[in-house]
DNA sequence: TATGAAAGACCGCTCCC
DNA sequence: GGGAGCGGTCTTTCATA
């Protein structure tokens, strides 16, 4: 991990390539930066040591598998001390996404999808209220995401 | 892309696997489950007809890219019509990952990753802040980010 | 130290049962 | 849904500057 390492434009050539596509063939990559696939490979070699390639994932369409509902919930807890107990919790519950420890108006900040607005309300009344670290909630409906991308180099 | 596709058990073990590491050979994913590879060929073929595999995207870790700060930026429009003018300047900002339309108390609620708070600080004056659509923003900025995943099954 | 070229192993794809 | 063969890709090794 240790420092960052400097990355110039093959890397980034590289890395684009890869995050628009994983299964890029190396040879493709070589041919458009006009290099060899052994440069390639070397460079993802040191592109993933370097902990910045971090793994592949395909990636899944929510909408295809019945998850039609998106939002964010912001979180006010009873005590800002209460933080790691609550968000055990939450992560027991395979709706939420992601969770953030923010600064501004809530302590915790989570994304969620479920199959439903219905769904959604119960994940809400039975599964977050109730948990008791939790003071109140802020639901931020994404009625559709415009923009949806890793970082741009 | 049409009605939603049915999946089962060994769709549910595939997917797991696959967004855990899309590289994970036919042939592991085909004797973890006793099938076959060629099962699996064509369970994962009829996942990505069914529109549920977009694709295979690497993973990149930001803060090894020096990307240390990440933020959510609620917007509130002048007027809700100016939606597809702000997004596509948003969409011209690099930093902005993602974008959505939201009910609650913003129009817009975008995430954003900046190498720094200097640099988050320069983008809000200088490049959202001067987009003439928008009246206010408001921040939230990540202090870490303990959950981290895409939907479970 | 980084690059270029070539050989080997592995995986995924396609046929047929 | 299972099994075998072909083609392609990745990976490795060696040589080079």
């Amino acid at each position: 991990m240790a420092a960052h390492y400097q990355i110039d434009d093959l890397d980034r050539q590289i890395l684009a390539a890869l995050v628009d596509n994983a299964r890029t063939p190396y040879a493709e990559l070589a041919k458009l930066n006009g290099v060899s696939p052994a440069t390639i490979h070397v460079r993802v070699e040191k592109l993933k040591q370097a902990g910045i390639i971090t793994g592949a994932q395909i990636t899944l369409d929510p909408q295809a598998l019945g998850f039609d509902v998106c939002c964010f919930i912001g979180i006010n807890l009873k005590s800002a001390k209460d933080y790691g107990r609550a968000i055990a919790q939450l992560n027991g519950l395979p709706e939420v996404t992601e969770a953030h420890y923010t600064t501004g108006h809530y302590n915790i900040f989570i994304k969620v999808r479920t199959r439903s607005i219905e769904e959604l309300h119960q994940l809400l009344i039975n599964r977050i209220q109730s948990i008791d670290e939790i003071q109140s909630t802020e639901t931020l409906i994404s009625l559709s995401s415009p923009i949806q991308r890793q970082i741009s180099l």
